[in-house]
DNA sequence: TGCATTTTTTATCATTTGTAAAATTTTAGA
DNA sequence: TCTAAAATTTTACAAATGATAAAAAATGCA
């Protein structure tokens, strides 16, 4: 997806202010495997995804415990680096050979507090990121795995042709028996 | 808690922002039980608390979900009304009697058009919810009942004494029986 | 193509959690 | 203070989930 619609999608600019903006933005590519943001640490830029697909996780006791996927047209942000210049809890892995638009959050700073429509803009990705998420957070709390297992293939059927399982039973919270158990029984 | 501090607490404006801000806001009273905002409906205002606490909940097959409570300086709002212009999922009630802030969201989204700090006010306050839903996402996902319960006692200790032990139990995603089971454990 | 590795499924057993109902404690109002 | 209602805890049993191991299937690469 390029930029231009993935900006676009987020907030319509007038011209000179989207100007203003893609000057800060550069491609650049990294392969499968390569990790795009690290946990713990505090993070300076924002990636807009143009091509793959990437799954943020975090480590804890039992292993990596993955809890988003991210394809063409999302953004990648630690948020708490974006938010608060912390470290996040985020390790993001690229699941496939990515091309990725890079943004360097100190310019976007710089821009939010002399463009109001670049500051509206920043208004609306973070609101739109707010929904997103909560979200995910109302299906975590109120559905089962199987229902959103269910979504995951309703909504985005081509995530799962590209994700290897175990990754999908740690995103749904369940082992990968379990979501086995599932599968066999949708069939 | 007062309008003033709740808005500096996002993001500290000039004073000319700040009057435009504040006189768009007006104070409220409401009794227990009443509910603020209604699930399945797009509302108008935001709430911030000055006095009391609530809890959102959702309707599901199996009764009422509790996932959010509300306390003194938090901001009450249907995320989904506020940014999409959509019928929320939530529905919020006043578990105490309350004093609010009510605050017109087509005034407010006149003011992010005309002022640019009143725009970074309002990304500031998109960002920081979007971090407090981030991290309940996490420890939802990454935490036991029992690690979230002890960080409940440990962070709003003064909530659990004000909440009945059926909406904790809910909020935690485990029955009435589990958390006594885990309450029987810790003594 | 064929082999080695990785991924997914299946089976068994132990543990956890939920359901339902009863017992106990707390709360609120007369 | 007393009583009724509400909230919380306890118990017994059933159902769901996880851990582990092993088999089957799919994948990648020479």
């Amino acid at each position: 997806m390029e930029i231009n619609t993935i900006l676009d999608r987020i907030y319509a600019l007038p011209m000179p202010s989207k100007e203003s903006l893609t000057k800060a933005i550069d491609e650049v590519e990294y392969s499968k495997g390569y990790r795009l943001l690290n946990a713990d640490k505090v993070e300076r830029n924002i990636y807009f995804i143009k091509k793959g697909i990437v799954r943020a996780y975090t480590d804890s006791a039992e292993g990596e415990i993955t809890f988003w996927f991210g394809k063409e047209g999302d953004t990648v942000v630690s948020m708490r680096s974006y938010v608060a210049s912390q470290k996040g809890y985020e390790t993001i892995e690229l699941l496939e050979d990515c091309v990725l638009y890079e943004l360097n959050m100190s310019a976007l700073n710089n821009l939010f507090v002399k463009d109001i429509h670049i500051a509206n803009w920043g208004r609306k990705f973070a609101e739109q990121e707010l929904l997103k998420t909560e979200e995910r957070l109302i299906a975590r709390q109120f559905k089962t795995a199987l229902e959103r297992y269910c979504e995951l293939i309703k909504n985005t059927p081509e995530l799962l042709l590209r994700i290897q399982l175990s990754h999908i039973a740690s995103y749904l919270g369940i082992t990968q028996v379990s979501l086995s158990r599932i599968r066999a029984k949708l069939k």
